[in-house]
RNA sequence: GGAGAGGUAGCGAAGUGGUUAAACGCAUCUGACUGUAAAUCAGACGGCUUAUGCCUUCGAAGGUUCGAAUCCUUCCCUCUCCA
């Protein structure tokens, strides 16, 4: 096992806070592996970069021999997250809830180690707590406590209303936290009030605190705005090799040092020395190695480099089969998915950013063959082959 | 229950009878430049078989008018204050 100094230096990285980092400290000098809980609602079961930022710090813990406790938030998705007024989510069945909770195990794997995480689910204790249970739960807590709550606080002072179950919300994840014993449990800084209560419960609880490590939201390939995938400025994690290589290509070099430091291990001073391309490269390459393998990485690479660099054809572009043979350019640029509309796609052939094997069509109405199979080109990166289908 | 504010295109936000398919900003898309970077520049940005053309759109439904996002009626929804 590492020293202290050294594993502190590794958690560390790319961390926003760690909290209270001297009992941490203790911690870690007691020399056993802790039990690092990390809370997920199945809602989304499609993982991007923006979930890996913990996955990677979890991975980390996970090389230093310590545990990870994946707990899947069932229960409160079935319910609804009442917090986000903006984004109502539906609450889910537990069959959805159930295949969504796969779909994440699936994924997070790609980073994780399995052996050493245990995946719980929190409707196993809280569809077992009665009405006297959360009332005791709720006596633990106090209002002007939750009021230390930032986004509480500003709601109650300019008067916007606060639902009371939203008070619950803090109090549940936290009862998680005494449920699983935790020693730390990590977040996005969003979480950092909740995973402070699961703190403050545990102490009722008579265990012993958890520490706190809150991660930043990881910006999205536009680099201004949080990854999500309604944003659509997302680089999911079971996309192929090649989109997964040429999204990352295709961010900001400022972006580029930040996903750096929050999705590998890699020195960072090491990557300052580097052509700002060689170094988004490598970094291109060590995603995909991550969720893929180091074949299909260089793989990926090549590829890049023979269709940017050298003008050549990507590779395993997806085929469509269409229904008719001989296509107008405007409906095949629609019909094959490439245009959003007949506008979309007239629009774009004015443009001038349609070709079809490699040359340029510039009149919508050139009839095109694809008895034998053609390469359908979109702007600069947006490939198609088509054929008609059977 | 009472009083008030508001619902406009992906978002934000103008527009309060015609010249408005609807200013402007953001996002997006295409092109140029490049390192599929940034910055910048040019263009596009409701739909429609090519359009100085047609159709549909400003919470919903009706109505007034030659003409409505704009006026009237009813309804739906959101928010605030008072109780």
């Amino acid at each position: 096992m590492k020293s202290v100094v050294e594993q502190l230096k590794i958690i560390k990285r790319g961390a926003i806070e760690l909290l209270p980092e001297a009992e941490f400290i203790k911690k870690l000098e007691a020399g056993k592996p802790l039990r690092i809980k990390w809370g997920a609602d199945p809602s989304a079961p499609d993982i991007h970069l923006g979930h890996t930022v913990i996955l990677t710090k979890l991975r980390q813990f996970q090389e230093l021999g310590h545990q990870v406790i994946f707990l899947i938030g069932d229960f409160t998705a079935r319910i609804g997250d009442p917090s986000g007024k903006s984004e109502t989510r539906k609450p889910l069945t537990p069959a959805e809830v159930k295949q969504n909770a796969k779909t994440y195990q699936d994924q997070i794997f790609k980073v994780l180690d399995k052996k050493k995480t245990r995946v719980v689910y929190n409707s196993h204790w809280l569809s077992k707590l009665k009405i006297e249970d959360v009332l005791n739960l709720a006596g633990k807590y106090t209002v002007a406590r939750m009021l230390e709550r930032d986004d509480f606080m500003n709601r109650y002072e300019q008067e916007r209303p606060i639902s009371i179950h939203e008070f619950l919300y803090p109090l549940i994840q936290g009862y998680d936290s005494v449920e699983v014993k935790a020693d730390v449990e990590i977040g996005g800084t969003d979480q950092k009030f909740n995973m402070l209560v699961g703190r403050e419960l545990q102490r009722e609880f008579n265990e012993k605190p958890q520490c706190i490590l809150t991660m930043p939201l990881l910006e999205g390939t536009d680099g201004v705005q949080k990854m999500s995938k309604s944003l659509n400025n997302y680089i999911g994690i079971t996309e192929p090799p090649s989109e997964i290589f040429g999204k990352t290509m295709s961010i900001s070099d400022d972006l580029m040092l930040r996903y750096y430091e929050l999705l590998t291990d890699f020195p960072l001073a090491e990557i300052r020395i580097l052509h700002p391309k060689e170094a988004k490269k490598k970094l291109a390459r060590l995603l995909v190695a991550q969720f893929y393998s180091d074949k299909e990485a260089e793989a990926a690479e090549a590829e890049f480099e023979s269709v940017f660099k050298e003008g050549k054809r990507p590779q395993d572009v997806p085929l469509q089969q269409l229904a008719k043979s001989k296509y107008r350019a405007a409906d095949l640029l629609k019909e094959s998915g490439l245009a959003a509309s007949g506008s979309d796609a007239r629009r774009i052939i004015k443009q001038g950013g349609f070709k079809v094997n490699d040359a340029v069509v510039a009149d919508e109405n050139a009839e095109i063959d694809i008895s034998e199979e053609k390469l359908l080109q979109k702007g600069k990166r947006n490939f198609l082959r088509v054929v008609k289908g059977r």
